[in-house]
DNA sequence: TTAATTACGTACCAACCGGTATATTAAGCA
DNA sequence: TGCTTAATATACCGGTTGGTACGTAATTAA
């Protein structure tokens, strides 16, 4: 029995959705990683991912709802191995390490737009609608809190070992991270990132 | 004799010009200031300095225009004390104090728009105009080449005593003015803004 | 078969964008 | 007093923005 063929009584009622949530949420994050969420706007995004637009304000109710989804979105499948390596109990260097290494891209496809979506969102935060806002500060607090545990973890193995508070060792990672993607998606070459991200995070060893 | 009241051979021809280039100037480079470059149209523009557009128009041809010009304009205005402190040779650790004062602006108007127009502009400098593009690639490298100088002279004088190269040195203290400005500009803290940026500055001496 | 329900896409809205055509006004010159 | 020159402001241009009204298509329930 195919399933598509019957409907076990839940079936939902009237005539059945075919726009794609997770593919237009797709092609939202990489328009805005891509070309700058100031520089996309919601009829591009319909073009690019084939909706109409009241489809995408149906499932999405406005702009801010879409951005706001497309942030989640990149949070999930962007960030989400940055905050593994945050949890995982590696040596403090070799997890700086990973940090730096992430950033600058250097196990990154090539094809992938320079900086990050989170950075640039944070830049220009105040200008974007309620509930992209929320999520920003949301994210950012999940951030500073995972470097913050970090710090206290590693100076609890004896591998921290800089005289800092660690809110301000986490405040000063998370700044120097934000700062270096500014730069990368400036369109500053990798190398010179990588040396003043390097030379920045030695205050900490 | 009232020297409004005749004219010296040389006087223009047509009806005098009423629109004061300095005002509208001084209002765009607010506005781009406060508000972010990407919030503020020509439109705005004029009625916040009491200007036609046609006029806004033939003075500096396009928006490209006002932009590059009005970013000139805070160059002379407000970074112009900068190049100085760099120029001028007090002790390396006095030039680098006084850029973290004035960059955390504990001598400035309270009133002055938070962060640097600068720095913003640099930020989202692909999507301006050509002119302005250039202008902000003029100015950056000027910014590199004094704080390059400064480096050299501190070194020479055997005031700056880290083992780093003068380039990366210099591309290092850009890098972290620039960050500290669009974190004011962000909303951040002055405070942690200045520990950060003190805690960076650490590693030159 | 028919009614109810729900998603679909066309075609539209007012507001605003950067930029300009044009008629008018204010000056010097003859 | 015209005539020329040039700066002025009104009123407009095509295009894009975020957002929606509405007729139609596709499904389930009766």
């Amino acid at each position: 029995m195919n399933s598509n063929e019957y409907n076990n009584s839940n079936a939902p009622r009237g005539r059945p959705r075919t726009l794609n949530r997770d593919h237009v949420l797709d092609v939202a994050m990489q328009a805005y990683w891509h070309d700058g969420v100031d520089n996309v706007s919601v009829n591009e995004i319909c073009k690019k991912a084939n909706v109409a637009k009241p489809g995408l304000y149906r499932e999405f109710t406005n702009e801010d709802g879409l951005m706001k989804a497309a942030l989640q979105s990149y949070q999930k499948k962007i960030l989400a191995p940055l905050f593994e390596a945050l949890k995982a109990d590696a040596p403090f260097r070799e997890t700086l390490g990973y940090i730096v290494a992430s950033i600058t891209m250097e196990n990154h496809d090539e094809q992938a737009p320079k900086g990050c979506l989170m950075a640039k969102m944070r830049q220009s935060r105040s200008y974007m609608g309620a509930g992209t806002q929320a999520e920003i500060s949301h994210i950012h607090e999940q951030v500073l809190d995972a470097l913050h545990d970090w710090v206290l973890r590693s100076k609890t193995k004896g591998e921290f070992t800089a005289d800092l508070p660690p809110k301000l060792a986490a405040t000063y990672v998370d700044a120097q991270m934000h700062c270096a993607m500014l730069q990368l998606a400036q369109g500053e070459e990798k190398q010179t990132v990588k040396e003043v991200l390097t030379l920045s995070f030695s205050v900490l060893l």
